[in-house]
DNA sequence: CATAAATATTTCAAGCTTGAAATAAAAATC
DNA sequence: GATTTTTATTTCAAGCTTGAAATATTTATG
């Protein structure tokens, strides 16, 4: 018997896309309510939250291409927005001894404060957007996107 | 019996929470990769991609409020794409009839077959992105959104 | 040690994005 | 028919984002 030949190789592309255009959908949806009810309550923005909330992690710091390494986002981006939040005087920049090129973003008490509560409405907000989701949809979900990121981070490569 | 007192409760919000950040995580790998090739390779934007694509459906044109909703931006961004797209001849407005108010924007020939070109390699890209994902993967992945965005389109009416 | 290469960061121009205010025209109301 | 309300669109300021060029410093090489 030969073997099957590819019977869905060009439906598995089309497959392909719809799924692109529905995650692309989702995530839309989802991170507009976010920015929406974040600028409407707190008068803040997504980026200033990604960036507080990375740093909220590292009491000791982090330097600002620690930083955009994490947020996979440019170095230019995160120096206009450490510079708001500093001037805001929610972070600061201390210098790094060995080193007079790098500096190392903290929080400032304030910052730190700020982010503690916004966080935690964003959890809040998080679990009523997706509130139509049950535990098991939640953890058949979470196993796809294990296997999704895996394979993306593995291509990654070529995007350098 | 006693009903079950629900045991899940906070966990579930902390399984939403991941969930959302490994979708956003995934959203945003996959985007920033075809954004990369489309300028890369083609020298192009997204949000003029997704513009020429709404108005590739639509060979009788939008009018700019109909392709803001479509595309769920606001009005005054699709103003300054389009007319990127018209300086450039890839995209013309026509007066609309009964209405001295509206226009209606449409793809010149040359934006469309522009468009039929960029369109196909995009479909290759994300074949080739997503070539980690099995048949199986896929339509698991799609019935799971198809879920999430009904439940997240219920909701969109309190943005409004 | 001098020079070259690599690293950390900032600056900059161009484009995207939003929400609010301004214009203009059409539709509804009195 | 005049006034009010609604609808379609543009304008604008502020902020986000990128990639490229510029600075400054450190590390590696000859």
């Amino acid at each position: 018997m030969t073997p099957q030949p590819q019977t869905r190789l060009q439906p598995l592309s089309k497959e392909r896309l719809r799924l692109w255009l529905k995650l692309l959908k989702a995530s839309r949806l989802i991170e507009d309510e976010v920015r929406r009810r974040l600028r409407r309550e707190h008068d803040w923005t997504l980026p200033r939250f990604d960036v507080m909330s990375a740093l909220s992690r590292a009491p000791e710091g982090m330097k600002m291409g620690e930083i955009s390494r994490f947020l996979k986002v440019s170095n230019g981006n995160i120096t206009g927005i450490v510079d708001r939040l500093t001037e805001e005087g929610l972070a600061l920049r201390v210098a790094v001894p060995g080193d007079r090129r790098a500096q190392r973003v903290r929080l400032t008490a304030k910052g730190q404060d700020l982010f503690t509560r916004h966080s935690a409405e964003h959890e809040v907000w998080i679990d009523e957007i997706l509130g139509g989701l049950d535990d098991e949809d939640v953890s058949g979900m979470i196993a796809r996107f294990d296997r999704l990121n895996e394979t993306l981070s593995d291509e990654e490569q070529y995007a350098n």
